[in-house]
DNA sequence: ACATCATATACCTGTGTGGTTATGAATTGG
DNA sequence: CCAATTCATAACCACACAGGTATATGATGT
């Protein structure tokens, strides 16, 4: 437990369940027909990783468990890198729009 | 050369080197100072593989090399981590303030 | 109770990584 | 030329990690 967020996120495989399960919740069996060239025990150990990392929860419904994405953790690493948004200033713009797309959604949300 | 972004941020020292370059350019030794329970060949080594994760440039003057921050891949990372970004809703305010800051900043630079 | 499905754990193995000390290479000052 | 400074590389060690196969665990269906 308690695992280091950028070094779970180092492993490129993991990095591409997230990518995954960033559209939904996805059984581990399910994620694992997604990464053919990995046995069944090498997808449980990075979806471990991603568990102690607090990258990922877990649901168990019957005999699957549903593996779905925790934000918190990601918003650690977002802040992190704030800092060094001052360093590029083009993509500030987008972000922007971004955001401005986000706060109409929101605002649609509340209506 | 050539390698990944995730794995170079993945160690605690070298993230703490780049929060320490973000400030303004720094000398190895200089930076090194920072780390007093780390040799100066550890110390190398770590600029090493930032450097070949294109985080960082060198600029040789005299005896010492300048290491400062390259913003290019951090801007990759951003971009990762935008897909994720609609995941967290309280933490898009305070990214706001953020923006709003730099903005102000930046009218300020151009008057 | 038993077989099956879904997932996790145990164990081994090769490779990578962070740390060290010792040494090399380039620059500078006397 | 020699010594000191600044930094990188080499060689080595301990350990962590990703991968595999084999096995355990737990829940479901018969």
């Amino acid at each position: 437990m308690e695992r280091d967020v950028f070094s779970a996120l180092a492993d490129p495989t993991r990095r591409q369940m997230l990518d995954l399960l960033v559209r939904h919740e996805q059984a581990a069996g399910e994620l694992g027909r997604a990464f053919p060239s990995i046995s069944q025990p090498g997808i449980s150990r990075h979806l471990r990783v991603l568990r102690e990392a607090g990258l990922v929860r877990v649901r168990q419904v019957r005999r699957n468990r549903y593996y779905s994405l925790r934000s918190e953790r990601l918003a650690e690493v977002d802040a992190w890198i704030t800092k060094y948004r001052g360093f590029w200033g083009v993509e500030l713009d987008s972000l922007e729009a971004y955001l401005d797309a986000k706060k109409r959604t929101r605002a649609e949300d509340r209506s």
